[in-house]
DNA sequence: CTCTGGTATATTGTATGCAAAATACGAAAC
DNA sequence: GTTTCGTATTTTGCATACAATATACCAGAG
């Protein structure tokens, strides 16, 4: 647990609501697939004296997290961060793959003309040559592209479920990014997919979104055995 | 509270695992937007005194149908049976087509000829004509129909996250059947998706799919304006 | 008669105590 | 030396007690 950098909590919800969001900021910051087995432990009482609260509303917050799959709890043994298999992750890819191919759909057809220019903002400090040079930036600009395709959808209930994979397809996402230069692939990729929605062709931009996410699919199967 | 019915616990899983299944169960057995909203409010000690339980189990099973959204919490005023607005139906139905058009997908690409097979005979004992007559048995086949195709892409992490909202899009078809001789243009719908499927044509039946469930969606758009 | 303020009441949120279950450790038997 | 049984320890799961807050109700002032 040591591992984990606890913030502070908020204060003006109920503490549960607060251990949940600190306990899910921390390990969202975490790069679950670079730390030792031992830190992936969640101990009630360890993190209820750390915070300073009673072991309910600690015991509420993982129930949250077991719930929406970021923790696992063995009856008994106690709880522990969940880390993906290889096989879940390739599915969590697709449910993603199915949710952002839907949520380009809708930006093509309802979105305005402002919000689908942000898109191409996201990526006006990168030109093309220097990507490899301060790949962690790209990175993260990727992530946000792919977020904010499903945020300019407007279905908050599609925002919401992906909101709940989201950590793990961004770690897969991060992960991978450096692998056989395939931000080169990623950025013409990324290009097509802005065209499309510019050119409001709802059945191309789902296309494109599906099989770029699909295309990480197949690398993740091809290449990381060590999952 | 009276309202619903719930059955005895499961005796194997902690009671906080039984009291949510309970809870779960009785939701999802409940017509939730034809009971009245007295009925919805959940109070906490009479569940636990109705269920021999204390309190705090109760609570647990509370948040996990909380984080689902089967429930909402007003702090420090209880939990109620959340009702969708007709505005987040809409939304839902989009998730939906989403989870299940990536589904049509995955069947067309790799299922099994005897797993397609099986979505004929879901429909096996209707004979075009006498469907108005058993309507209430239709409405589960098709159901049924919508929810094994989800299953049948093998892909869990898109039926758990299909299972979610699953609740909501049953009490919608279920409502929905019946108005202007819907269930009509529904067979015709399914037969065609079935054919895509059995082609092998994973483009088409994405597309049916998604449509089929759009079309729903446009229907309650138009006509349920009482919710 | 209406509105405001205060107190009583009811209900959730949190803390703590207790019991059950699983593991770890050690001693004794083979 | 190894295995097995039993006990101790640790940790979760559940129950209960207490605190805090929101509503409801009533009284009194305007």
């Amino acid at each position: 647990m040591a591992a984990l950098a606890l913030a502070a909590l908020r204060s003006d919800a109920s503490l549960s609501i607060q251990v949940y969001e600190g306990i899910r900021a921390a390990i969202t910051a975490t790069n679950l697939y670079e730390i030792d087995e031992a830190n992936l432990r969640l101990d009630e009482r360890e993190l209820a004296a750390r915070l300073g609260v009673s072991r309910t509303p600690i015991r509420e917050a993982l129930v949250r997290l077991e719930h929406e799959g970021l923790v696992t709890s063995i009856p008994r043994r106690g709880y522990h961060i969940a880390r993906k298999s290889k096989a879940e992750l390739l599915e969590i890819i697709i449910v993603w793959a199915a949710l952002e191919s839907m949520a380009a759909r809708l930006v093509a057809l309802q979105a305005s003309d402002e919000a689908i220019a942000s898109l191409r903002t996201i990526f006006a400090t990168f030109d093309g040559g220097r990507i490899a040079a301060k790949l962690d930036e790209y990175s993260d600009a990727n992530i946000r592209f792919h977020q904010r395709i499903i945020e300019l959808s407007g279905c908050e209930q599609l925002r919401r479920t992906a909101d709940g994979i989201f950590i793990h397809v961004r770690s897969i996402r991060h992960r991978t990014i450096a692998e056989n230069r395939r931000f080169e692939r990623s950025i013409v990729d990324h290009l097509q997919i802005i065209e499309s929605l510019e050119a409001r062709d709802a059945d191309l931009a789902e296309r494109l979104v599906r099989d770029h996410a699909m295309a990480l699919a197949a690398h993740v199967n091809a290449n990381d055995n060590d999952l």
